[in-house]
DNA sequence: TTTCTTGCAAAATGTTTGCATTGGA
DNA sequence: TCCAATGCAAACATTTTGCAAGAAA
């Protein structure tokens, strides 16, 4: 645990919502002027695979299209990022949620993270 | 309505999942072989203007980072792509899901995918 | 010493832009 | 003819990598 880690660290669960990973380099800097961008990405990373904190996008790198129009949920697998549709869990679901009053809220998916089967018999090994 | 539109969206639609840009390409380019990458992406970005098509991640191009150890539900504006954190509509959503076997699911979040307050009262300028 | 981490710079990736050219309405 | 769309190449943004130097065990 370096000093950098720990400022990277204690930045980070600092910020609220969902930062980048620039904005938390900016948010160090202020503390540690000479920290470098990929010490930055090498530590996040790090936390990602400890499990401490997650990616919010499973594909930020690429644009990922989505032609299907009907409502649907997602499979996601965190570790070969490979998406299944799976039949939307219905409209009622709608009624759960707590939206509040001033969003405009146009489509609804439940996307559910893990890891698909094949990933999982790779793991194994 | 170009040629190339046309062959770029009928790809496009009679391709599964959840396609990336470069493997547009790469299908276009089967029949087209003289078609360029920035027109793919040209008419891609258009056909999501249209709205006929989606995308599936709004933060792909950059990293970003979810802290919050709690499940929790996510409002995305698809015009400023800001993320807000809303309570978790609730564990018994998870009943509802057509999770296939195989599948180890770990986390569960619902995108409700629309436009906050600020970018509608903008939309309306 | 040995190992891990840093910081820099270069490379890699994915996407966008500017612009001259082209092909239809 | 005219305008929008194409294709190329260069620019851009983000992330990753290689590596030499430094710090900690």
């Amino acid at each position: 645990m370096t000093p950098q880690r720990q400022i990277i660290y204690e930045t980070l669960m600092s910020m609220p919502g969902h930062p980048s990973a620039e904005a938390v380099y900016a948010q160090v800097k202020e503390q540690l002027p000479s920290i470098s961008l990929a010490t930055v990405y090498k530590n996040l990373h790090l936390f990602i695979e400890s499990g401490i904190i997650r990616e919010m996008s499973q594909h930020h790198g690429t644009l990922r299209l989505e032609t299907k129009a009907e409502p649907h949920d997602h499979l996601v697998c965190r570790t070969c990022r490979k998406v299944w549709d799976i039949e939307h869990a219905g409209a009622k679901l709608e009624e759960r949620l707590n939206v509040p009053d001033g969003f405009k809220a146009e489509r609804y998916a439940v996307e559910v993270l893990g890891v698909c089967q094949t990933c999982q018999e790779h793991e194994r090994l």
